[in-house]
DNA sequence: TTTTGAGTTGTTCGA
DNA sequence: GTCGAACAACTCAAA
């Protein structure tokens, strides 16, 4: 039988469903399709969907690749290569659950063929996860307890492939233009990632060697290399979580020393899933806050501000280091994005669809699920959400986590010869010190342009038109 | 059905 | 400098 097996965000080989279960049936025709009616691709994320095609082709020994109407493209692939079976590994966005849906329906009744669809890229899929009553879970920690209670699920062994040996025509990947250019913004990123399984692989097997032991704490650390920065592979599913959590539960056997290290790496694998879980069970967290009483905040436009803050022109050192950071590497470290949007949510008065919009397009491991809830949660509309009164400060953030400074020396570089002293906050030095360092506010470093204590007090008033919509129901 | 304990990531203020 | 309380009240999840 010939099976043709959909790829999606599940760019991999090991521990792939529909792929194992395809190769069991006989050959297989792999194919990618560039859906133009899903939600528009980010900038970066085009970037690594264009490597990560590539790096999979490669390993399977070839890919067709298509755009357009997925529906459409595998009738007529089907049809061409004389398939009777489309396997493919579930994704649990609100667009791809209904498109999938149409596509098994449809495929299966008018053109006979056998669809069927797998367990995707989570450690349990979002419906077999469910509270004692029956219901989804709202909140993370019993969520996560629940996961332990059944154990973690282990990955499947790798399949053999079989290719069908006649192939039928595949676009040009460069012809997909994911790449940019004029200007090449993702210059050197070659040098920062390596997208597709093998990569995200060795970047585990870093992470485990040089990044596990303390990650618990210093996985706060932007300064520091605890962090797996895995999340752009995981995100189109080069490594998959349950081989994350078997490969970490492995290590900790061998090094007892960071079993609570690698429990912690695990809990952050199942915010994931939870983030999923979520999605599923509510789809409109990407539209709408999750609390609805939020409708009333009276957030603010200001397209000044907004810009500052995405470019990193804030004069809060930790949020202009974290946003250089993004727009330099299509990734920022954990710590700093709470600090950042908290930023942009509370000291700005801004809408988080306005934070999420911007990582949407610069982020790599730009993710639906992850992305929308986390906005939401930082915001104080979404589920589990931090208190509204939970206002990060980044002056006191900053000596906290970049104690020597020298995360901001490295993305502000035009702050790097102030003292640690002052580096967090350039606009409290004095003028001797600024001139010496060659810091010259409001030209080569901007003025804060929010005073904190003022925006604190601002968001925090923000919140009485939210308590009061709450209260009246 | 009711009760109970708890809830990712913080900051500020005053003793 | 350190420490604990206040910030607010509500909803969740399980007993």
């Amino acid at each position: 039988m010939k099976t043709i097996v959909w790829f999606r965000q599940d760019l991999r080989i090991a521990d792939n469903a529909a792929l194992s279960e395809a190769c069991k049936t006989g050959e297989i025709i792999p194919v990618f399709i560039l859906d133009e009616k899903d939600r528009p691709l980010g900038a970066a994320s085009k970037w690594w969907l264009h490597h990560s095609l590539s790096a999979l082709s490669r390993s399977l020994g070839g890919l067709i690749l298509r755009k357009g109407d997925p529906l459409e493209i595998l009738r007529e692939l089907a049809d061409e290569a004389g398939a009777q079976a489309i396997y493919w590994n579930r994704s649990y966005e609100p667009h791809s659950i209904q498109r999938d849906t149409k596509i098994k329906k449809q495929l299966n009744e008018q053109s006979g063929l056998e669809v069927k669809s797998f367990p995707g890229s989570v450690l349990y899929e979002p419906w077999e996860i469910e509270t004692g009553s029956g219901g989804p879970y709202k909140v993370y920690t019993p969520f996560w307890k629940s996961i332990q209670a059944r154990g973690f699920p282990s990955p499947l062994p790798k399949p053999q492939i079989k290719l069908v040996e006649e192939y039928t025509h595949s676009a040009n990947l460069e012809s997909w233009n994911l790449l940019p250019s004029n200007p090449n913004w993702a210059d050197g990123w070659e040098t920062l990632w390596q997208p597709g399984e093998r990569g995200a692989l060795s970047r585990m097997e870093e992470f485990l060697k040089a990044g596990i032991q303390g990650y618990g704490e210093l996985r706060n650390r932007p300064d520091l290399p605890n962090v797996s920065r895995l999340s752009p592979h995981i995100h189109f599913g080069e490594i998959s979580p349950r081989t994350l959590v078997a490969m970490s539960s492995f290590h900790a056997e061998k090094h007892p020393e960071t079993a609570g290290d690698v429990h912690k790496f695990q809990a952050e694998i199942a915010w994931r899933d939870f983030a999923n879980h979520l999605l599923y069970h509510f789809p409109s967290i990407p539209e709408k806050n999750w609390k609805p009483a939020f409708d009333y905040y009276p957030w603010r436009e200001d397209k000044h501000q907004l810009e500052a803050w995405q470019k990193g022109k804030t004069g809060y050192p930790m949020v202009d280091a974290g946003m250089r950071e993004l727009w330099h590497t299509g990734y920022m470290h954990n710590r700093i994005r709470m600090l950042v949007g908290s930023f942009l949510v509370k000291h700005l008065q801004m809408h988080w669809k306005h934070g999420e919009a911007w990582f949407w397009d610069t982020l790599l491991d730009a993710d639906l699920a992850n992305n929308t809830s986390s906005w939401q949660w930082i915001a104080g509309s979404g589920a589990d959400a931090a208190p509204y009164f939970r206002i990060f400060n980044p002056f006191t953030q900053g000596p906290k986590f970049d104690p020597n400074g020298e995360y901001i020396r490295k993305w502000c570089p035009e702050l790097a010869e102030l003292p640690n002293k002052y580096i967090h906050a350039p606009h409290e030095a004095p003028a001797l010190e600024l001139r010496a360092a060659g810091v010259e506010l409001g030209t080569n470093y901007p003025h804060p342009i929010v005073n904190h204590k003022v925006a604190r007090e601002r968001a925090l008033s923000g919140y009485e038109a939210v308590k009061q919509a709450g209260n009246n129901g």
